[in-house]
DNA sequence: GTCTATATTAAGATAGAC
DNA sequence: GTCTATCTTAATATAGAC
């Protein structure tokens, strides 16, 4: 019975989302190779055994984390118009600026996840995947009609854009992410947005 | 006398310089984190204590490979006129298509390194800003004469479109990352450019 | 300059008591 | 469901022989 966690189980659900709380943070200061279980389990009080009795491994935790951070993003409802969708690009520079943890597990985790050795490899081939067609969809109604644009090719480019402008964020807190951001959208609208 | 080293001391330098190279490539794989001083000693045929003889720690080791590297780099001479410039970005990225392992390297730092903690963390911080510098003063001549355009958000812009492509692309290596500057360049010359 | 041997620390994981 | 205790493995680093 999801979405109504009662009797025996309702700890455990609370407790393993206590523990996905602890290990997401671990996981974004330290990456993937750096993170502990240990440190995951102090920030919870509890001992390791206790957190592998939640999730079987570290891989494990890993991946269950990536997959509540889903969950959550999925429940959002995401716009399907142009000025909705660039709002909403906007808006994961200033939320990523807000909850730098945030963006660090994505991008130290991401960019370790080019091994293809990697517990997170496929994850994040598939995501990124997803991302380039989410973007590709509200880009096209942009373009409306033009067919001289190569929209995933635009979509590709608005993604390396987010993603590298965080990074440097993170590098710099002076750096002002908006301002770069702006200066793309107008230039792209400018050039590709159907007349 | 360097440059020519001779006695005693050209086999350390050679010896140094292929523990650089098989310490890049183990960087490049598993990042600063995951990367092992044993597997580095297995790629040179030495013990992780002969390893240890030429440079101190861990630590010395990764930052000695990125000061290799910006010898290397600062050694090439970088166009300053603006096709110059986005020819030599555009060149970025092929060789970054190349040499995957280079590129994984920087960009697996530098994501780590968004921590403070991390031992590269300053070198990272100084990196950004001098590159960004570099292409600023670039742009700065392309743009010649008009003050409306915020020349520093112009170059962290391209930058994080580097960086944000070259990610995708080892994720993917379908992912088209030159048509994709493409439309940039093109957008940005459009909009932003001297007439 | 390189090796063997070792100290030290820490990690991930399992077994079994409570 | 959580803990203590322990196993196993592996990492960085040091000491000292050759």
């Amino acid at each position: 019975m999801p979405g109504a966690p009662r009797g025996p189980y309702a700890k455990t659900a609370a407790q393993r989302d206590r523990i996905l709380d602890a290990a997401m943070q671990v996981f974004a200061r330290s990456g993937g190779r750096g993170a502990s279980l240990r440190e995951v389990a102090e920030r919870v009080g509890m001992s390791e055994a206790g957190v592998l009795h939640h999730f079987g491994s570290k891989r494990e935790l890993l991946l269950a984390v990536l997959d509540r951070y889903d969950r959550q993003e999925a429940a959002i409802d995401h716009p399907d118009t142009l000025p909705g969708n660039a709002a909403y690009a906007r808006d994961l520079l200033t939320r990523g600026a807000d909850k730098p943890g945030l963006f660090r597990l994505l991008i130290t985790l991401a960019a370790e996840a080019t091994d293809p050795d990697h517990p997170a490899h496929q994850y994040f081939v598939d995501r990124y995947a997803r991302t380039a067609d989410t973007f590709a969809a509200s880009l096209r109604s942009a373009v409306n009609g033009r067919t001289d644009v190569d929209i995933e090719a635009l979509a590709h480019l608005v993604i390396a854009v987010l993603d590298g402008l965080q990074l440097q964020k993170l590098l710099n807190d002076d750096v002002d992410v908006l301002r770069s951001f702006d200066l793309l959208t107008q230039a792209l609208i400018n050039t590709y947005a159907a007349p």
